[in-house]
RNA sequence: GGCUGCGUGCCCAAGUGGACUAAGGGGGCGGAUUGCAAAUCCGUUAUUCGUCGGUUCGAAUCCGACCGCAGCCUCCA
């Protein structure tokens, strides 16, 4: 029963035991706020929120998490001098746009978000030990680390700073090593005075890799249990930090350090500062992802593979994993539909109590369905315990699916008053549920599904009995064409045994017009076919849900009756 | 060149010495159900885990070589 995880200190999976018991401190390295932050940013966000999350349900920690905001930066200085405006004001439009995206995710535990620019006092404090124990010294207005006379150097990316001089034999410049790396920055004439901080060494700014160690120590402590970040950050940065961080305190920085996979785009690491990435990394913008796909599915997606590997993205693969999101939703919908209860409003997973279902007299269906239930909580539980295997644990809420899915089918549900099987249904998908909602998915029903407008709801519901009429007269060619007209407008049909139910799979423009439309042209169908009695149905049904229409020379007219 | 990793079916993806004659998802194919669909259910889809050797009673899993790919060594989640 305990947590393994992979340790890109030691390359090897450890033990995950906490400096405080019962606690964890958790870091995670955050956006520099130039740009908008693209799929690739969501990963360290979704996952880290996913494993607090299951470390609070399953394991009764209490988890303190904080996610940097780096404001304070060359490029973020170099682009708000190309779009002409301040440095602040660029830093607080994006950091709004990241904070939107991760509310969209669901990532809502982080605990805090602090800020370069709020923290160069302590930023300076951290420089000034450690250039009074000679771990950093003074040069002109900037300020170096000395690696030379930190011995453990290198020890999480496995660098020798002495053996890394093959590429860049570059001059060295002011430093004396080349692997010395800045602290502190003398301001430049040309930079904004918003970003020249007074100091013991004159006007300037911070480093990048100090504000981590200053804002970590401050929030979680000289020692805490788990730093993260994208692969990309082990060189320099994190290797940095641990450097300035240990030099600083003599104690030993971060426990455990995870690095999640980078997200791919034809293979090739998306990034923001790559040239050949520009055009492509439009569409890649969490932004713009989210007007197209719901941040549960860019989350599921996330998570559907091991946090360590590189997910690749494109439009294809986010859409096979839609149908298998989908297929979760269905079976949510289908158990709600049942009257039992609301499947969402599940209880803990962990309360044992979810997983213990009493199959009573239901038979064997239901024994087996019992003892699936039971037998899912340990499985999910030993793939998170195994380094957060979140792909392995969605395997088995698959499988889970099927398990529900059957019993409904088996037992007739559907079509039965068979409450206390309706009730068995309801828990059994309520345990899936609350196993999901313990990585941050299936927290409530998707918004689109009812279309969100009553009135786009009635005349679906108008359009489905007229269909249901022309089946009772065997008028197939007429129903076909209801469903046909309804698919085109992103209206899925489902006929069931208790009836027709629908969903809106994809959003169309203008959906209430052309909802009307569609009740026209299949009115117009039946006056061609002399079905009189259903083409007055139709009139007489659109107007009790206050549509009017009109048979003019022309064609028909409609009007909404009132507002 | 140095340092991390990776290479599993048509695609995605778990598994890192023995319940693997390899999870799960997407897709394909067959069947049940349906007026027909959709959805759901049942069945099926890798004797094989980049290649070649080795260690072992036993390897997708360990070792070696080779091939291919990615990341870092400069800013990057």
């Amino acid at each position: 029963m305990s947590i393994r995880i992979y340790n890109s200190l030691s390359n090897s999976k450890e033990p995950f035991e906490t400096i405080e018991p019962g606690k964890v401190g958790m870091y995670l390295c955050g956006p520099t706020v130039y740009k908008p932050s693209h799929i690739g940013h969501a990963v360290g966000p979704v996952i880290f929120d996913a494993i607090k999350r299951y470390l609070t349900i399953f394991h009764g920690y209490k988890v303190n998490w904080v996610v940097n905001i780096t404001d304070v930066e060359d490029k973020l200085i170099a682009e708000a001098d190309a779009q002409g405006i301040g440095v602040f004001e660029l830093a607080q439009r994006v950091e709004k746009n990241y904070h939107d995206a991760l509310a969209a995710l669901a990532v809502d535990g982080v605990d805090h978000f602090p800020k370069a620019s709020e923290n160069i006092t302590q930023i300076i404090e951290m420089i000034e030990t450690l250039i009074s124990t000679d771990y950093a010294y003074v040069v002109g207005g900037d300020v170096y680390f000395n690696v030379s006379k930190d011995d453990d150097y290198g020890k999480l990316s496995n660098r020798n700073p002495d053996d890394q001089t093959g590429q860049r034999e570059l001059a060295s410049g002011p430093k004396k090593h080349p692997g010395d790396f800045a602290l502190w920055k003398q301001a430049r004439e040309d930079e904004p005075d918003a970003v020249k901080y007074d100091s013991p060494w004159g006007k300037g700014r911070p480093g990048w890799h100090i504000e981590c160690s200053a804002m970590s120590k401050r929030l979680l402590g000289d020692s805490f249990d788990i730093h993260g970040g994208g692969l990309d950050l082990i060189f320099p940065h994190h290797e940095n930090e641990i450097a300035q961080s240990e030099s600083c305190t003599q104690k030993p920085f971060a426990k455990f350090w995870m690095h999640h996979g980078l997200t791919r785009f034809n293979t090739k690491k998306v990034s923001k500062s790559d040239p050949e990435m520009q055009a492509a990394l439009q569409a890649m913008t969490l932004s713009t992802l989210l007007e197209e796909y719901s941040g549960e599915l860019l989350r599921f997606f996330i998570l559907s593979t091991q946090y360590r590997s590189p997910i690749e993205y494109s439009p294809a693969e986010l859409a096979g994993k839609k149908k298998g999101l989908t297929s979760f939703h269905r079976l949510f919908k289908r158990v709600n539909d049942l009257g039992a209860g609301d499947v969402y409003d599940a209880p803990s997973a962990a309360n044992a109590d979810t997983f213990k279902l009493d199959p009573q007299a239901l038979g064997d269906e239901a024994q087996q369905l019992a003892a699936s239930i039971a037998d899912a909580r340990d499985r999910f539980q030993a793939a998170m315990d195994d380094d957060f295997n979140t792909a392995a644990a969605l395997a088995v809420l698959f499988e889970l699916t099927n398990s529900v899915n059957r019993f409904i089918e088996v037992m007739s549900l559907e079509s039965s008053d068979d409450a206390a099987g309706k009730s068995f249904a309801l828990k059994a998908a309520q345990a899936l549920a609350s196993l999901g909602q313990s990585l941050g998915v299936f927290l409530s029903a998707p918004a689109a599904a009812s279309g969100g407008d009553a009135l786009v709801g009635q005349l679906v519901d108008a359009l489905l009995e007229v269909r249901s009429a022309c089946r009772a007269e065997k008028c197939f060619e007429l129903a076909d064409k209801v469903r046909d007209q309804l698919s085109t407008l992103g209206v899925v049909v489902e006929d069931k045994p208790t009836g027709a139910t629908w969903s809106i799979e994809k959003q169309s423009d203008d959906l209430q017009g052309n909802l009307i439309e569609a009740h026209i042209q299949t009115r117009l169908a039946c006056k061609a076919a002399k079905n009189f009695a259903l083409s007055d149905m139709i009139r007489d049904r659109l107007a009790g849900i206050g549509v009017a229409l009109e048979d003019r020379a022309g064609g028909t007219t409609w009007e909404l009756a009132n507002g």
